[in-house]
DNA sequence: CGGAAATCATCGCTTTTCACGATGTCGGTC
DNA sequence: GACCGACATCGTGAAAAGCGATGATTTCCG
């Protein structure tokens, strides 16, 4: 008896609308004799009668405390339904959802992702984040694009491999494959030491290669226009210059490597052992989507 | 399985809080396994996990879609819980009450009444009106002050006889009670011919007073500022003149009449067949003891 | 004035649900 | 690997929901 029931609330506004308890009865679909020990149980937790009936044909009518009743019985029950519109949206997909990306590991994949997230539930509401702490973690997000290991408990897909390249001025290697150790000593600009920057320069050097790097920018305009500038070369995986549309600037070349080097891999990450809202994980399956598409089209 | 219920968000709220369905059962007053069994028939209302169960000392977490129900579950516990305390605001006797009073009929009672009611309850709305329709029925109204027959389904209680008394300007008649014959073509001032004033003015004719009536207003220190200025007498009820407190007015003389006209009755009306608030009820209780204390200072 | 109609309350009755205690299962810990 | 801690599940008795039938009132109408 602590406690108001919903169902009794229901009752008792809709009596309160029709004016009868059979009424109302035939509208909730229940029976008359249903309606009216439920509306007894109500006045017995408000501890107090909620309707006159004055008998007869006349219509039920309601007390002052019924009237105390009703406002806020109306209030909740408007509450509940809403509870039940947002666990419907929900799951329609729509809500909101946290998505992190590391540098410009992204640029291709995610723009292509958001798009068709959106479009399949406009009225989502999508969240992107660019942080980038020390040693990368999933904290508070629901997806997170990266190219190395994370922290903590997550699961991860890999969306691709993403094979890195060599970019020079035009005319400053000759068409084709250029070898490994053609590089040694050679200058170069390349990204800060972070992601798989790291494990990819090691790769360079197991291959023979120690350049000289000159100049160090996570922005990929400025590092191509430093390549046009003659300053030096660049180690670039195939994702960022397909991003900057490399291919089709005359004024650069792109090599493959020989030896190749271990392409970098890219992941999608998400907190283990949790459920994924809709939304995450149909944001899981276009990003795959996505990724193959853009594989398939090298 | 249309609705989710108030008992079972209950138990989510204090797990997603306690992070644990043992704790949480304890807080309640449930065992674990009734929890678990709520949280269950929750999850089958919503149709999907609220809580990941992270197996061993984890807490449990809720889930996205747990999210979304917990944030709409806090909001509708908090509107039952409101609900609950304006039942027992309405029954401690806070609330609101409309009382209409007509004239100048209660200009003594009333106050004391109101001021009474709003002691013992100092959070209540007390809406007066005084709009005088042609027939007076009680409309919206909980009580009605009036010194006549109410149209409609009403009770009521007497609270006081109220006997008509001749005023008159200092000197114009001798001390002591004055005939009714006297009065026959005498100038009189009077009330407006609503309330009890035809039948007062009947009566005066049935005892052979046939005065001239030269004014007529509601407004009684109108009234008594003519009888001063010597247009005439006037006959009226002795609560009228208690409110203008004529007693101690040594320009102003009051008479008995003999014979006595019927005393003016004056009524508390509430509608009949219907509940009513306990703040009602109260006014009810007060204002015959205001009447009677009244009658007895007489 | 008496019967018909409408309305809500009440009484058994069946079905469902609630809450409990005991037991099972799973993961982490020593 | 045995032992916790934590949640799920199962079986049981009590409580409640809901139904249909019946009863008590009141109004309406002849």
């Amino acid at each position: 008896m602590r406690d108001v029931e919903l169902r009794h609330l229901a009752a008792f506004v809709a009596i309160a609308e029709e004016g009868s308890f059979g009424r109302a009865a035939a509208r909730l679909g229940y029976t008359q004799s249903t309606v009216s020990q439920q509306v007894a149980a109500l006045e017995k937790t408000v501890g107090g009668s909620v309707f006159d009936r004055p008998g007869g044909p006349r219509p039920a009518r309601v007390t002052p405390l019924g009237a105390v009743v009703l406002e806020r019985g109306r209030e909740l029950l408007a509450r509940s339904a809403a509870l039940g519109e947002a666990v419907e949206r929900f799951k329609a997909g729509d809500g909101r959802i946290d998505i992190g990306t590391f540098q410009s590991v992204s640029s291709v994949i995610l723009p292509t992702v958001i798009r068709r997230l959106r479009d399949e539930h406009p009225g989502c509401d999508i969240r992107l984040s660019e942080e980038e702490p020390d040693t990368p973690q999933i904290g508070q997000l629901d997806l997170l694009f990266y190219d190395g290991q994370v922290d903590g408990d997550v699961e991860r897909v890999k969306l691709l491999d993403d094979p890195y390249l060599l970019v020079a001025g035009a005319g400053d290697f000759p068409d084709g494959p250029v070898r490994l150790a053609r590089l040694d000593h050679a200058p170069m600009v390349a990204w800060p030491l972070d992601c798989d920057q790291p494990e990819m320069e090691e790769a360079l050097a197991r291959g023979g290669a120690h350049p000289r790097i000159v100049f160090r920018t996570a922005v990929n305009d400025a590092l191509l226009s430093m390549v046009r500038a003659g300053l030096g070369c660049a180690v670039l995986p195939w994702l960022a210059l397909r991003g900057a549309n490399v291919e089709a600037d005359p004024t650069l070349s792109v090599h493959e490597l020989r030896p190749s080097l271990p392409a970098r891999e890219i992941y999608l990450h998400w907190p283990a052992g949790r459920t994924l809202s809709p939304l995450a994980s149909r944001a899981i399956e276009i990003a795959v989507e996505v990724a193959g598409d853009i594989s398939g089209s090298a």
